[in-house]
DNA sequence: AGATTATATAATAATTTACTTATATATAAT
DNA sequence: ATTATATATAAGTAAATTATTATATAATCT
C-alpha cells in the first residue's frame, strides 16, 4: 500500500522477498553449483510435487531461473541474463553451501538420471 | 513447514525476507547515509507511525538496525555489529540511492529537529 | 493405443503479513 | 501538575502467501 518508492526499489524489494524462503533461497543455492530437475527438488526437500512446481514458477515469472524440458524432464539452471543475476550472487556468497543434499541424493539411489 | 534447511539458511531467509518489503528496504538504504528518527520516516512514507514503528521493530528485533533515544526522540542507525551488516551492505548496493527523500523533506521544512 | 512418469495448474484452506484504530508510555514544555 | 509531542504496543482486519488435494498436460514406454 506505499506509494513513495521508486519502480527499481519495487524490484529489488521483489527479488528479495522471492529469495526470503527457505525453500526458493535452498534451489537458487543449489541452481549455483548445477542444474536441477523438478523430482530432484522434490527429493530433496521431502515435498509435495505441486509445492516445488509453484516455487519453481515464481523464481522463472521472476526471470531468476530459466526452464528446459529434457525429454520428461525439466531442467531448472539459474538464468545468468537476468538483470539480477549480480545480485542473486551476492546474496548466494553469504548462504551455505547445499552441495552436500545432493550427495545425500546420490547415497540414497534418489538421483534421477534426467542429466 | 519445512524441515530439510539448515539453520543458518533460516536465517539468511528472514533476513532477505525482511529486506523483501519497499518500505524496510527503502528504511534501510535511507540508513546507510545516515541516521533517522521515527518521526521522519513517517514524514518521507506518508504512512502512519505505528505502521512505521512496527517495520523498525522487526529490523530491530532482526539487529539490522539499532535504537538510541535522544530526548523525545528515537534515533534508528544501522546497527555495524550485526552478523548481516555486510549481507545487507552487498544488498544495498543493488538498491537505488534514496538521498532525494531527504531533500526533499528539508525543502518542504518537514525535517524535524531531532539531531 | 493404453499405461506410466514427470510436471503444471486450479481450487481451496491455513497461515502470515501489514495495515488500521485505539491506547499506553515516556520525555519535554508550560 | 497538566498538556503536548514522540513513540510503542495491542487488538482487529484485510490481503497476501504457501501449503494441500484434485486434475490436466506432455512425454515415454510397452
Amino acid at each position: 500500500m506505499l506509494i513513495e518508492t521508486t519502480m527499481e526499489m519495487e524490484n529489488a524489494a521483489s527479488i528479495l522477498k522471492l529469495l526470503g524462503d527457505q525453500t526458493r533461497l535452498t534451489m537458487v543455492k543449489m541452481l549455483e553449483s548445477h542444474d536441477y530437475c523438478v523430482c530432484e527438488f522434490v527429493a530433496v526437500f521431502h515435498a509435495s510435487q505441486p509445492a516445488i512446481s509453484q516455487h519453481l514458477r515464481k523464481l522463472k515469472d521472476a526471470g531468476i531461473v530459466k526452464e528446459t524440458r529434457k525429454g520428461q524432464w525439466m531442467i531448472y539452471a539459474l538464468n545468468p541474463n537476468s538483470p539480477y543475476f549480480t545480485l542473486v550472487q551476492h546474496i548466494l556468497q553469504h548462504v551455505p553451501d547445499q552441495d552436500y543434499r545432493i550427495k545425500e541424493l546420490e547415497e540414497q539411489g534418489l538421483r534421477v538420471s534426467c542429466d
